[in-house]
DNA sequence: CGAGGCGTTGAATGGCCTCAACGATGGTGG
DNA sequence: CCACCATCGTTGAGGCCATTCAACGCCTCG
């Protein structure tokens, strides 16, 4: 399942980086071929089935992962037990930035979906990143980038009603994609990121639908009906 | 109101920065004699009162800040107009990293209490994380640790009942600190920082206060029965 | 076929919100 | 100096919404 290439045939497109997602959105966009020659570390890439744990809480961070297709959930638990979903990974973001400044994970990382990475070791990426100014200010958007989300899932997510927080989560979804349509994570893990029981995020749902504010296109998978999800989200 | 010093000065000492909260803490700890010989932009050093608004969401991001005393809360509203705090900056941390990556101030920062600031240009600080390793890690770092309490705030104040938030909030409000003494803020302030409305809040530290779960020790100032409190939060 | 996971739904409870009133405080202006 | 007003914290009453506990149908998988 791990499938070793190194970061030369990355950059030059051999072995399966030539799908990556595309390559100007991905952490090392702004390396020069120079800069690969000068790596001896694999880069591995591979893939994860639904449910699987990349990592865990206060596992040494000596990897970082960049996500290719699919999406996986960062979460926190409480000291009762109950967990909480602080933000989803996707497409092009980066996981294990904390690794960076020598910090353990501070997350459970789990794929909610079918999800292909790549891996490289924490320490390339802090040494190129010494020398290199692109790959510099490339960190300082991501951890920006990963702020600014942190920051939206406090305000749209955990604050009003029900009704409102899955209608912003839904939109969220779908935000910056071609079609209105989009894959429903599990109830219980809708909860979790809402600050709801898996029960209200079912009811609420399931209310949407027989209010054909969303209708269903395949198995998971559903229409919005973005207009009137925005008039709820809006309130 | 508002003191010019040049960065010579506040390196050496003079000026007020003697005074600083402890030069290791601070952003540009870093920095050598040389560094600062070479910037020619003047470092103002002011003080708010409470209430008072130091930037806005939009504003151009000319400056960063450092606070030296006080506490500022960063604020977003949502399209109804509610607003929601998503974090508290305090002594030795850093506003305005956004400005880094160009963006305008995501947040409307507002002073809690009166408040000392030390304010730069962002282009300084740009200019000097170019050359200058250490600089690029202690700016990596507060990125890291503004994530994080953006991570915390999501777990520990808007996850559980009201009387869960409001210990966790009066927790957090005395960790690290030497007495488990507290100023307490206006209760709509605690309310837009748990999630909850201004008469829980009220209520619910009332109820406390009942419980001498918190005892007066000044003028909104209260001492913690923090074992009692931890279990509460915990629950 | 039975077990287990998941989504759904019902009924009842309770916690938080809403709306309202009241006292205390502090600043302002007559 | 004091009446006046605005702000803030508190408390009450009532209602609603989310939770809790429970049951049921559907599906997959062993």
């Amino acid at each position: 399942m791990v499938k070793s290439v190194s970061l030369r045939e990355a950059w030059s497109g051999e072995a399966d980086c030539r799908n990556c997602a595309l390559r100007n959105s991905v952490l090392f966009a702004g390396l020069q071929e120079i800069d690969f020659d000068r790596i001896h570390d694999p880069i591995d890439q591979f893939s994860l089935k639904p449910g699987t744990t990349l990592y865990q809480t206060g596992d040494v961070g000596e990897y970082m992962f960049t996500v290719r297709v699919g999406c996986l959930k960062l979460v926190q638990y409480l000291p009762d037990g109950s967990q909480r979903i602080v933000r989803l990974v996707r497409s092009t973001d980066v996981l294990g930035l904390e690794a960076l400044i020598g910090d353990s994970y501070h997350h459970d990382a789990i794929a909610l979906a079918t999800t292909e990475l790549c891996r490289f070791p924490t320490r390339v990426v802090r040494d190129l990143a010494r020398e290199n100014p692109r790959l510099h200010q490339e960190l300082m958007t991501r951890w920006q980038h990963a702020l600014s989300e942190a920051d939206a899932w406090l305000t749209e997510l955990s604050t009003g009603s029900a009704r409102q927080r899955v209608a912003r989560l839904l939109l969220r979804l779908v935000r910056d994609r071609e079609s209105s349509e989009c894959n429903l994570f599990g109830r219980e893990d809708m909860g979790a990121m809402l600050g709801i029981t898996t029960e209200t995020a079912s009811r609420t749902i399931a209310s949407f639908r027989r209010e054909s504010l969303l209708v269903e296109s395949g198995p998971n998978r559903f229409l919005l009906d973005i207009p009137n999800l925005t008039r709820i989200a809006e309130e």
